[in-house]
DNA sequence: ATGAAAGCGCTAACAC
DNA sequence: GTGTTAGCGCTTTCAT
């Protein structure tokens, strides 16, 4: 099309009477090059309105500088909590992002992995939609330096960072426990995600060791949007209810919860008590007022990010692990049962 | 590191024993080869895990396939819906996406632009961080195809795509005197964005239309965040309150209203009518239940990227404005005057 | 139908 | 301190 043609170090050298590979120098900055000529050079450049082609320079330096990162949905709010994080660390420390979306499937997932390889990018974060996830990406996983994020691996020789899932619950269900709950449902277990067998374990460990009957209800798609968290409440509110509290495996979930509730006249905390799980944006706002599970969400991109950026630059083979305390953030929907 | 050294066709020639640009036509699938050669080519490529190294693809063609887009923040919920729908398309189009947060901040903005233009991007959307953004980022506009977002870029020769803005406050405004009041406030109003400058014209010209005086609650930032929302909520309903209903700018201040409005004790609707504006997701959750207007995201997605990608390949200079129609969206959070 | 070779813009190793 | 040159992996003329 008709954008100006970009100038480069020939263009400059050209301009400057200097061989290209001393323009190279004077703007790289780190080579040795009389300051006159570099300042020169500088003028021009400047003046030219250069800018750097990184492409050329990946090129020969092996490396873009570029990191992918591949969430189930960047509309989720937890994920776009992180990715925010994520951009702007990434850019501190010189990298730019390549976001994709899975749409949570395993395929897509798969196939744009395989896309960011082909785009030479120097490192993954990927948020797995699944347990299979690992299965699928292992065989890349040699080709780039990839974390994940917020699916436990606890098998696999690959660094992640993820809150404690297991325990996250096991606070959540103790609280209610500790309100005089005895018949708490479990909403959202699904067995095609480590982080959610976890948290349906932390669950049921609990109840176990109280006497507590644990009752499940399963997830029907591995999407933890507010809207699949209304259909699911929406079916399970129309039946006969034998419990009396919730305890939802995503905050979305709960949210979805809340607005099922609504339309079938349940009240809550009053009629049934409700504690969701990450602590999102929304569920402080007073009209929602949710008690929650709270995840580390600027610490997890943080770590994400570290762990990827020394992962990159090591030379021996390395993984970690890195699991962060989740915390109880009580607000207004849970009440303890009167008796 | 010790990351596996990619394959390259280099490698696969001389596995097949052809020379390398036969490889590549091979691959490319678009030159005329003796099908025999072709497809053990592939099988070779396939059995040796080659990916292609699209970096030095971009090198020759003149062209990444990546795109840039530029949000002030990818946690706003307006954002991240439309981002991710824009992310969906362009990968559908063959094209990734570079993201940037300018976290409302112009010089970020200005410097993540000239970022993306080292980067070689194809084409850039920016969601501008507000009506100065167009003066900081002219110098480059002849450098990459660039669309717009949301801000109405009037009197520039430069493509966007925006709702009605001066329309939706209109249609918002009359819903509010058509309830019967008459001291609307109008929460938000700034003078460093376009967008939400015709949004206030919107209002005000409605207000004249009928002789009601107009009322003015300014933002003291650009951050539309729930949080800067409360905060401006706070100090407004600690004051002598001489209005019946709130005009908000956005939902994200509306959440704050509601917010800042429960613990003031304020009850909404009965107290003071609240109407937003974007109709983000979380707006139509019962316990919000947020009367709004509603901006068409997924639609103004598509647009913007079939501008882009046009524009990308457009050789004439063109340009054009896409103005899509705001709609209210009518719940519970406004009451008619009674009387 | 296939090979040889140029070249995209840049960095770095090697001369001088 | 500066110039020359090779080469990163690929596509695309131009020969053959």
């Amino acid at each position: 099309n008709k954008m100006a043609k970009n100038v480069t170090i020939k263009d400059i050298a050209r301009a400057a009477g200097v061989s290209y590979a001393t323009v190279s120098r004077a703007l790289s900055g780190n080579s040795s090059i009389k300051e006159s000529t570099r300042q020169h050079i500088l003028a021009i450049s400047e003046e030219m309105g250069y800018t750097v082609n990184s492409v050329a320079r990946s090129m020969v330096l092996r490396e873009t500088k570029s990191l992918g990162v591949i969430v189930p949905s960047v509309d989720n709010p937890f994920m776009s909590e992180v990715a925010y994080h994520l951009e702007c660390d990434a850019r501190e420390r010189g990298y730019s992002i390549m976001l994709c979306n899975s749409s949570y499937d395993l395929h897509t997932e798969e196939s744009v992995f395989e896309l960011l390889l082909s785009r030479q990018v120097d490192g993954i974060i990927l948020f797995p939609s699944g347990k299979d996830s690992y299965h699928n990406i292992k065989k890349f996983l040699d080709k780039v330096p990839t974390v994940f994020v917020n699916e436990n691996l606890i098998d696999a020789p690959e660094s992640y960072v993820a809150v404690d899932n297991y325990k996250g619950p096991r606070i959540g269900t103790e609280y209610l426990l500790s309100l005089g709950h005895r018949h708490i449902l479990y909403f959202g277990r699904t067995s095609t995600s480590t982080t959610h067998s976890l948290r349906a374990q932390g669950y049921a460990d609990v109840c176990a060791e109280n006497n507590v009957a644990p009752l499940f209800y399963d997830s029907i798609s591995d999407v933890t949007s507010i809207t699949s968290g209304y259909e699911m409440a929406k079916e399970l509110l129309s039946r006969p209810i034998d419990f009396t509290a919730i305890m939802a495996s995503t905050d979305t979930y709960a949210l979805g919860i809340l607005q099922a509730a609504d339309e079938c006249g349940i009240h809550i905390p009053d009629d049934i008590s409700l504690l969701g799980f990450d602590n999102i944006r929304y569920s402080e706002l007073p009209k929602i007022n949710l008690s929650t599970i709270e995840q580390p969400k600027r610490m997890m991109a943080m770590i994400a990010m570290e762990m990827l950026v020394e992962k990159i630059h090591s030379d021996y083979e390395a993984y970690s692990h890195r699991i962060l305390l989740p915390t109880l953030i009580k607000r207004g929907s849970c009440q303890s049962i009167p008796g």
